[in-house]
DNA sequence: TAGATTGTTAATCGATTAACAATC
DNA sequence: TAGATTGTTAATCGATTAACAATC
């Protein structure tokens, strides 16, 4: 199958595909079947075979999928293969936290520039990152040729925030705060919000003793 | 409509709405229409018309919808109207930012307990907890009615950490380690890997300069 | 009464899964 | 060749949206 508009459903299982793939090449396992991706991340072989075959034909049949190859091309679909810059706006536990991924995002993807606006964070060091006004956002950000944005900052600063990335040509935002941001149409944007995700796993525990089944 | 299985989109929604119409309580906004939610949060009025109504008559034709009657109602199916205690293993960066979330969270949910293996960690205060070694953590779940745990520890641990939250009697678990966990279909996990997050928003830039189009 | 807005049914749209011919 | 597994079509399932009678 060729190229269509891909599903954002389809997109969120791409990196979770190549996070078990790079698993399997640490462990110098050659190749893989649809059958055994599908055991190992839970989800149906058909759909993962129909989700790698939007980007083209990557398997063989009646072998699997060459695991080096499959990495080559997830990463080249996720644009992993260049190095993506990104910025972080808000010096606060979460924010310092998640500076510490660099590590983990390895050369691919690499938070490059760290911004507060409150007056005593800036010049403070994070990892090797110093701390920046807000002022300098917009220069930073074109001079690294930064292409995404992560939002760390309390809920009612983060919309300005969302402006001020936008208005300095950012293409994508991590949003953190618990808000709906209002962007443009052309500004991807994530809602990683810890608490929606807490209260929504509220939902799916067992009744609590002083409570009744409302299946009113 | 009454009661069927609620799919899992629907009960993602209900904390979006219920942050929402907190907003408008402290605005002192009485009544909202399902347009106005949808209009703020981005969503078809009649999707918003159509969750709410599984669970029960909320809203007044021609008028709409009561706020703080709206906002028991949610709370209650989200089982946010008790008292929910959540502990949290692994008390690096990630996990001591989410700890600072407890007044987010206000009385509904609280993470009342921090646990790590480290030795070092372990008798470290993280605001008004004390950091306790894993041994302890079947009891203090059990004491404290703990019901939900988060996992802030490296990948390689998750899974063993997933274990023991499991066995000492945890019902659901959000999971920020980079890994699947493998769990019994009792148990509800939601998977809060940032890393995931940043990689499928990299897929919508837009190309590179050294990139051409892969429509192939 | 006229206008607004719900709850719900029916229509649409999209995503997942099953099935299987092609082929390694 | 026999067995395995892909890529893809068709079938199914589920979620979103439109439309509208009921009613405040």
């Amino acid at each position: 199958m060729k190229s269509d508009k891909i599903s954002e459903a389809v997109v969120r299982r791409l990196p979770v595909y190549l996070r078990f793939l790079n698993d399997l090449q640490k462990r110098e396992i050659a190749t893989v079947s649809s059958q055994e991706l599908g055991q190992r991340l839970d989800l149906n072989p058909a759909q993962i075979r129909k989700d790698l075959a939007y980007f083209g034909d990557f398997g063989r049949k009646g072998i699997g999928y060459d695991v080096p190859y499959l990495i080559e091309k997830i990463r080249h679909i996720l644009k992993l293969d260049q190095q993506i810059n990104v910025v972080l706006v808000g010096a606060g536990n979460l924010g310092q936290a998640l500076s510490n991924y660099n590590i983990y995002l390895k050369d691919t993807m690499k938070i490059t520039a760290v911004f507060d606006s409150y007056p005593p964070k800036i010049g403070t060091k994070i990892n090797t990152l110093t701390v920046q006004p807000m002022e300098e956002l917009a220069s930073t950000v074109r001079e690294q040729g930064i292409r995404i944005g992560i939002i760390t900052v309390p809920e009612q600063e983060a919309q300005k925030v969302a402006d001020i990335l936008i208005g300095a040509g950012i293409e994508a935002i991590l949003n953190f705060a618990p808000v709906i941001l209002k962007t443009p149409p052309e500004i991807r944007v994530h809602a990683a919000d810890f608490t929606t995700d807490l209260q929504s796993l509220a939902y799916y525990l067992h009744e609590g003793k002083d409570e009744e089944e409302h299946g009113y």
